[in-house]
RNA sequence: GUGGUUGUAGCUCAGUUGGUUAGAGCAUCGGUUUGUGGUACCGAGGGUCGGGGGUUCGAGUCCCCUCAAUCACCCCA
């Protein structure tokens, strides 16, 4: 064994693993295909200041970054949001809109692993662009949930819950806090669920400081709003105030749409959920799992001068972003996982070297007819090839002994009930083809 | 980045106040005299006890460092 060990934060995927994340992906993309989404994929390996350029230079910390041979600074994508504003950016000018896209790819952030998050990771983006409105977001978000609810997963098993950053620099506007305060001030309101009284208060000090407004009532003010629950507690907070009120015909769209699509149960308003973004400008919405730990599953959001500010041009945008790790979790604790089922259809079972040249014929043209079909390599007694082919996880066996080979026949046996049919080598093709379909009594009248 | 817990075979775990060559079950592979099995019996492989250093006549066991996993913070595109 090596002394090389898988990285921290990297994982391995055997056959079994493998399959799960095979059918997450499964998953995901029928249900974007469904949406009319159209999958795309960006490098692994970019320029680092495609990355700096959104997120500043502090990320770098967190990137997998370095310099290549050429002297270039790159770092393996963290994300695939910038990616996507340049390759969108370079043709937008030419396409239908809106635009409906989606990728599923691996992300690496250089942080320090721990349960539910990773070094490298797997995530389902999905993105619509070129529509302002909320009907996109109600999209976005009726995709979200069926991104979820394909896994057999109930509406009771997660919450979207969504929020509005328009609201929110609105009422912050009100409360006296300056338009350049407003992202920091969010900041703060995204604590407020977790954060001692205490600490609030001082990082709405600091938020605030400087500026010709009270922490204490900003604080208190922000408090009131996020406590709105439904958009009957929104239609109170926006009472006399016209552009809230004009906001608020935006939100009965939003929820009027994924109500007709029947998502209602799964959804709530609720205003503590501002997102850390920045660059979050409308409507954005996290969904958790309502089990005990309740952790994200997925967030996003409308971010509609981000496609401008890395260089794309001015174009709306709504997307999401949803994580294969804690998703996984979850389909786990729910029993949403399928069991692990890989084997041949057919196990031939050669007895003796002088029947191989006669099974190898046959093995072959029935794969070429599209069955998967295994055989033993070396020699055996019956007994242990027989237990050879169920480990494997082959339903059937193909039995070719001298007595068959010399008769023109093969002897297929179903290992559950150990029923056994003769079958012309001449017609192998179509009868086995009619035993994966219909079992062994295809052969037995 | 800060702190707590954990680390013995592929898996689940034993391993006495420090004492010979570190064990078991399951799993894997082979066999029980040449073609109808799954239970049974016999056998084999597989561990630098996470790694390094120290104390000691002697360390899986005690001490220090380190790596990794995990939990709580920080952060979370």
């Amino acid at each position: 064994m090596s002394e090389a060990r898988t990285l921290p934060g990297f994982r391995e995927f055997y056959p079994e693993d493998r399959a799960i994340i095979g059918h997450i992906f499964d998953v995901w993309r029928g249900a974007c295909r469904r949406h009319g989404f159209h999958e795309w994929e960006p490098p692994v390996l970019e320029p680092l200041e495609l990355f700096t350029e959104k997120s500043g230079e502090e990320i770098v910390r967190q990137l997998f970054n370095f310099e290549d041979k050429g002297g270039r600074k790159v770092s393996l994508r963290p994300e695939m949001t910038p990616s996507l504003a340049r390759m969108v950016g370079a043709r937008a000018n030419g396409m239908p809109k809106p635009i409906r896209w989606f990728a599923i790819g691996e992300n690496y952030r250089y942080e320090k692993p721990q349960k539910g998050r990773l070094r490298a990771f797997y995530q389902l983006n999905a993105d619509l662009l070129g529509e302002p409105g909320p009907a996109a977001d109600a999209e976005i978000i009726a995709l979200c949930a069926e991104c979820l609810l394909g896994f057999g997963l109930t509406q009771s098993d997660f919450r979207i819950r969504i929020s509005d950053r328009t609201l929110w620099f609105r009422h912050l506007a009100r409360l006296g806090v300056p338009e350049d305060r407003a992202g920091l001030v969010l900041a703060v309101v995204d604590k407020l669920e977790r954060g001692s009284p205490d600490d609030l208060a001082k990082a709405m000090a600091v938020a605030l400081a400087g500026v010709d407004a009270d922490p204490a009532v900003v604080l208190r003010g922000a408090r009131e709003f996020a406590a709105a629950g439904s958009f009957e507690g929104l239609s109170r907070l926006a009472a006399g105030d016209a552009s809230m009120e004009a906001r608020l015909a935006d939100w009965k769209q939003l929820l009027d749409a994924l109500h007709a699509m029947g998502l209602s149960e799964c959804l709530a308003v609720d205003l503590t959920i501002v997102r850390g973004l920045a660059y979050y400008t409308g409507f954005v919405f996290e969904a958790f799992e309502t089990g005990g730990e309740a952790r994200a599953l997925a967030g996003g959001g409308r971010y509609d001068s981000l496609v401008a500010r890395l260089g794309g041009p001015d174009l709306p945008a709504v997307g999401f972003g949803m994580g294969d790790v804690t998703l996984r979790d979850l389909l786990e604790l729910r029993g949403r996982l399928p069991a692990y089922a890989d084997g041949p259809d057919f196990y031939a079972i050669i007895l003796g070297e002088d029947a191989r040249s006669v099974a190898l014929e046959d093995v072959a043209r029935l794969r070429r007819a599209g069955l998967r079909v295994e055989y033993n390599l070396r020699d055996g007694k019956f007994g242990k090839l027989a237990q050879s082919a169920e480990a494997a996880g082959a339903k059937y066996g193909i039995v070719y002994g001298g007595q068959e080979v010399a008769r023109g026949v093969a002897k297929v046996r179903s290992f559950a009930d150990r029923r056994e049919a003769e079958v012309a080598r001449t017609d192998l093709v179509p009868a086995l083809l009619a035993v994966r379909q219909e079992g062994i009594g295809a052969l037995i009248p």
